[in-house]
DNA sequence: ATGAAAGTAGTAATCATTCTCAATTTATTA
DNA sequence: TAATAAATTGAGAATGATTACTACTTTCAT
């Protein structure tokens, strides 16, 4: 990966937030420090980060993807009201659900994925580790 | 609401299936019963079923929607390689992440989402309610 | 049976994101 | 320091899932 301007910037305007901003904000936010900045560039830039683990896309949360600079922690409180979305480290559902409280959130709802390999793609993946 | 066929169909497609499938596979299958039916139509019923709480989307699993006509659980295991989307009922995310394992499936990333309301737009909604 | 409301097919529009490509910038090597 | 290769970019076109529109059909309460 080459140094590049454009890609600092990206960078810079997502760490400067914790707001899990959407293509378009970082987008705008990137013009006002360069305004020759253009969208496919922020895109692709995007990518790349995400690519080099300098950060995550925010996936379940809203309709657009929104962008995270901050790639250890994977849950989020929403705001179903002003789309707020706050981090939160997590593992206690089982109470959450029960008091339905969480940081001042009222919270009635959740959203729980796991990702990873089923059986049968585990062990196709193996036959391919040994050839 | 009115009676419709084609609504019918299209909630029928999906109850025969657990696979969570996207507007487009319900389209197909529901042109093998209704050969006449449309695009829009599959859209747009599936719109009135969740309003009607006879079905959810699916979120945060991939780029397209997903439907599921078990409109209860909210939990599912994702497997990355093919796609495959099973469902399981969840609260015990401490010992998954530690196992790292999950009915079969090598569980390797999970992404926790909590919807609610946040402690502004709680407060908002208590005043609305007196209004 | 009839008229208003609900539903539909087909197609155009939308809109976030990706792609294309000629031009520019960065890194490498002579 | 050239010169060349590789990476990056801006602008705009293309993509693709979803939604909107519209003229036509069906449903249903009276």
């Amino acid at each position: 990966m080459n140094k590049s301007k454009r890609r600092d910037v990206v960078y810079e305007v997502l760490c400067s937030t914790k707001s899990h901003p959407t293509a378009e904000w970082i987008y705008e936010k990137s013009r006002e420090i360069l305004p020759s900045i253009s969208r496919g560039t922020v895109y692709r830039n995007l990518k790349e980060l995400i690519s080099n683990g300098q950060l995550t896309k925010v996936e379940g949360v809203f309709e657009m993807d929104r962008y995270d600079a901050d790639v250890e922690t994977h849950s989020h409180l929403v705001c179903r009201e002003c789309g707020a979305v706050v981090d939160f480290s997590p593992y206690d559902i089982k109470s959450v659900i029960h008091i339905g409280q969480l940081d001042g959130f009222c919270v009635d709802e959740f959203s729980l994925v796991y990702h990873g390999l089923c059986v049968e793609c585990n062990k196709l993946s193996d036959v391919n580790k040994l050839a």
